[in-house]
RNA sequence: GCCGAGGUAGCUCAGUCGGUAGAGCAGGGGACUGAAAAUCCCCGUGUCACUGGUUCGAUUCCGGUCCUCGGCA
C-alpha cells in the first residue's frame, strides 16, 4: 500500500497549542527531524510574528522547510508537498523519523493525500483576478455556466475560489467538480500517525492573548520596519500574514498602537478556531493536550514506531 | 446628605405610546483540492437591577430598595 514501511509523524493543532515544543521532545525521544507544515515559516526574515522556533531548539534537532523561500516568491500547498517529500526523503536516509509539525491544515492535507495536478499559472490568475473584481457577477454567472455543482458549493463572493475554478476549467477543459470527483484525497501517501494538539478554548484565547503582547515586546514592530527600510513590498504575500498586517496599518498611521495589538489578538483567535473546525473533521487525528499529558503522547508514539 | 442621569446580550447601547426585545462589536458553528495566518457561509432567550403596586397582562406606568456616574454640599 505504502511505497515502504517507514513511517512519519505529524504533529498538528491550532496555534498556540504547543506544537514546536513538543515536536522538539518528541524528535529528542526518537531521533526524529522535524518539517514545518505552516505557511508562513517558509518564508525567510519573518520570524517574531510567526513564532519560529528559536536558534536554541534549531541547533538541537535539524529543521525543514522552514526559511525555505524570499518573501517575493510564489510558494502554495503543492510546492510545500514537493519539499517535505524532498525532506522526509533525506531523513529516512539517515534512519531518522520526520516529525511533520505545524498548523496549515490544507498543506498536512496535501502532503498526505496530494491534490489534483492542475498547476496555477500566475499570469492567467491574474487576469481572471481582474475581471472577476471588475464584474464579481457576471464571473459567477460563468462559472454557474460551466460547472453549476461547484458554483452551488461556494459563494459568489468566494472569489478565490471562483477563480480558482475558472482557472481550473480554462487550463483543462475539465471542471472543478470533476476534478474533485476523481481525485477526492482518498489514497494516503505515507503511514502517519497524527498528534491532534488541543486545549480548553479560554485558556487557548488567553496564551494567544499573552503571547502577542511577548512578540511585540521582543520587537516585533521593529521588525516590519525594517523589512520595510529593506525596500520589501507590503504588498508581498507574508506581509498579509496575522499581525503584519495590522503593524502594517499601524505603521501606515491608519490605526492606534493599541487597536492594532486587539486586532492582532482577535485575528489570532479567530484563526484558531478555524484551525479547530478544520482538524476536528480529520477522523484519525489523535487528540492530547500538551504538556499536561505528555507522557501519553510519547507512549503512544513509542507504540506507533515499534 | 441633596439634586440630576442611568442600571436591557460578554461589552457599548437602542427599543418597547403596556402584549416578555434588537443593533454593532466580542463570541459560537461550518466550509475549504496549487493564494490557506488566505477566502467564504450561517448563528442573537437575555432573571430587560431588585421588590411591591396598578392592570387580563409590566422590562415598559407608579412607589420603595440597592448599585453606578455626574453636580451641589
Amino acid at each position: 500500500m505504502f511505497a515502504n514501511d517507514k513511517t512519519i509523524l505529524v504533529i498538528a493543532g491550532p496555534t498556540c497549542t504547543g506544537k514546536s515544543g513538543l515536536a522538539i521532545e518528541v524528535a529528542l525521544a526518537f531521533s526524529g527531524e522535524l518539517i514545518n507544515a505552516d505557511s508562513m515559516q517558509v518564508y525567510r526574515h519573518f520570524d517574531i510574528g510567526t513564532a519560529k522556533p528559536g536558534i536554541d531548539d534549531r541547533r538541537k534537532v535539524p529543521h525543514h522547510v522552514i526559511d525555505a523561500i524570499e518573501p517575493h516568491e510564489e510558494f502554495n500547498a503543492a510546492l510545500f508537498k514537493e519539499m517535505a517529500d524532498k525532506a522526509i526523503a533525506e531523513i529516512w536516509s539517515r534512519g531518522n523519523v520526520p516529525i511533520l509539525v505545524g498548523g496549515t491544515g490544507l498543506y498536512l492535507r496535501a502532503l498526505m493525500y496530494d491534490l489534483f495536478k492542475v498547476e496555477t499559472k500566475i499570469a492567467l490568475r491574474e487576469f481572471l483576478t481582474k475581471q472577476c473584481a471588475d464584474d464579481p457577477l457576471r464571473f459567477y454567472e460563468e462559472l454557474k455556466r460551466t460547472d453549476p455543482q461547484y458554483a452551488l458549493k461556494i459563494s459568489h463572493k468566494d472569489q478565490r475560489r471562483m477563480i480558482r475554478a475558472i482557472e481550473v476549467f480554462q487550463l483543462t477543459g475539465v471542471t472543478m467538480s470533476q476534478w474533485e470527483e476523481s481525485h477526492g484525497f482518498k489514497e494516503a501517501r505515507y503511514k502517519a500517525l497524527t498528534i491532534g494538539l488541543r486545549k480548553d478554548r479560554s485558556e487557548l484565547y488567553d496564551l494567544i492573548n499573552k503571547r502577542v503582547d511577548d512578540m511585540l515586546r521582543r520587537g516585533w514592530v521593529e521588525e516590519v520596519r525594517s523589512l520595510l527600510d529593506a525596500g520589501y513590498d507590503p504588498g508581498w504575500k507574508p506581509f498579509s500574514g496575522i499581525g503584519y498586517r495590522e503593524i502594517l496599518r499601524y505603521l501606515q498611521g491608519l490605526i492606534s498602537h493599541e487597536g492594532m495589538i486587539e486586532n492582532i489578538k482577535k485575528s489570532t483567535r479567530n484563526y484558531a478556531k478555524r484551525q479547530f473546525t478544520w482538524f476536528k473533521r480529520d477522523q484519525d487525528m489523535a487528540w492530547y493536550e500538551y504538556p499536561k499529558e505528555t507522557d501519553l503522547i510519547l507512549k503512544r508514539i513509542g507504540e506507533f514506531l515499534a
